[in-house]
DNA sequence: GGTCTGAAGATTGTCGACAATACGCTTTGT
DNA sequence: ACAAAGCGTATTGTCGACAATCTTCAGACC
């Protein structure tokens, strides 16, 4: 029975602690881009926002330094991140090293459902293309959902957690359009469609390589996408 | 000037914050052991083993717990990480994709003189080896130099955080007794100088997987210890 | 006119106390 | 004798207030 509680808890977006729950909050805030990257974070303010006492406030803010989504200065305040085109590269390449990894334990050991489940997505994605063909950032959710099974499909919990809840957020924050690449949409799709028949097939190597190609193009489509920009990377939209 | 202050402190021990300060401690004594894998974190024990009150305390508890040092249940209280084999097998999997991929970068973008402190390293290593020889645990230091230069040389300074300052605290949490297997150091160091004449070399392709068969070697290695253990990795040694 | 000094205000860091929850023990009933 | 319920204690979560530090702005000095 108290697991049971404990589950329902969990998955609701009640957590039985008040830090808990500021720290969810002001996560989704960064990623979705409510809180602009580089802001400042003023704790009496955010304090006022949540109705909180500035305790619990710290200690998510403290949690969210661990993920990198927040740089403190010793008594000057914390910022939200935001980072360099450099560190978006940065970024990029480790993306490609832990994921092709992921995608060759995907093919090595998803089962049959699993790869049934795969599959799905690219289906739903196919007909959403069909639908959308041209505007094309169909991908924004969906993308990730295929990258998602394919991490979880790699069986490896700890890589899992890395990806999924720390190294993501940060890709997340950076999603840019990538329909300013005309063909991109279409293009990820068909990589998406050979990175599944090497899963499916269990070529472990050709599926890590595959992937590897994958997240390489993206870094290239990005590297186009600031080419002569200026260094730091803007926000998408800064309410607040 | 002020920047200067600012180094000062922190390279000293003295950062200005009690939050730094116990958040440092703490995390040294995880690492080292003092404080058992597994074992509950007691608020008002730490709080006056560090005379400290407990809002300092738990914000460096929420720090370590984003640095997966430390699992927390909500009004139940932090636990020191406790990892299964199952979960080292896993750090080492992700490890050898991470430092594969710095060791490709290094090798492609050292300079000439971090190279020369590179083989100023291995130099040293062999001196220690022909004195040690067959005592052989002199790399559970300086194997972590060798393999911290490279990671610092691969130019990725998001890499060498996540690799250094997060997953290498787990890894020498569980630095087991490699001379268990006799001859690992002298063929762990044989190894390095592959790897070494690679990044000498400016081989990128061959200095990737000279590194990706040593820390598989490692896996085995502690694959090998384990076989047949419990599943737990037991505490190194557990004072407090 | 520019720069340094210093004080006022605001923000961050720290503390002790109170409330809420979980754990352990006793007690009671079958 | 064992199991379940209830109570007391200990620990965690939260709050408001005070101290220390930084930032800003005004004024004086060169």
């Amino acid at each position: 029975m108290a697991e049971l509680i404990e589950e329902i808890t969990r998955v609701s977006g009640d957590p039985a602690t008040l830090s808990e729950q500021v720290f969810r909050s002001i996560q989704a805030a960064i990623v979705c881009g409510d809180i602009a990257p580089g802001s400042k974070i003023s704790e009496p303010e955010l304090a006022r926002t949540y109705g909180i006492s500035r305790g619990p406030l710290r200690e998510a803010i403290h949690r969210l330094e661990g993920q990198r989504l927040l740089v403190r200065v010793p008594h000057v305040g914390a910022r939200v991140v935001s980072l360099s085109h450099a560190e978006l590269i940065e970024l990029y390449e480790i993306r490609e090293s832990l994921e092709s990894m992921a995608c060759r334990l995907a093919a090595e050991r998803m089962s049959a459902t699993k790869i049934e489940e795969l599959r799905a997505i690219l289906d739903t994605h196919e007909r959403d293309a069909a639908f959308q063909a041209g505007v094309g950032y169909y991908l924004q959710e969906g993308d990730y959902d295929f990258h998602y099974k394919i991490i979880q499909g790699s069986g490896n919990q700890m890589l899992v957690k890395l990806l999924t809840q720390e190294l993501y957020q940060l890709v997340r924050m950076y999603r840019i359009q990538y329909s300013t690449t005309p063909n991109r949409p279409q293009q990820a799709f068909k990589e998406h469609l050979g990175i599944f028949d090497a899963i499916a097939a269990g070529d472990g190597e050709l599926a890590e390589l595959l992937m590897r190609r994958h997240i390489a193009a993206s870094r290239r489509n990005v590297e186009r996408h600031y080419q002569g920009a200026n260094d730091t990377v803007q926000p998408l939209r800064g309410k607040l």
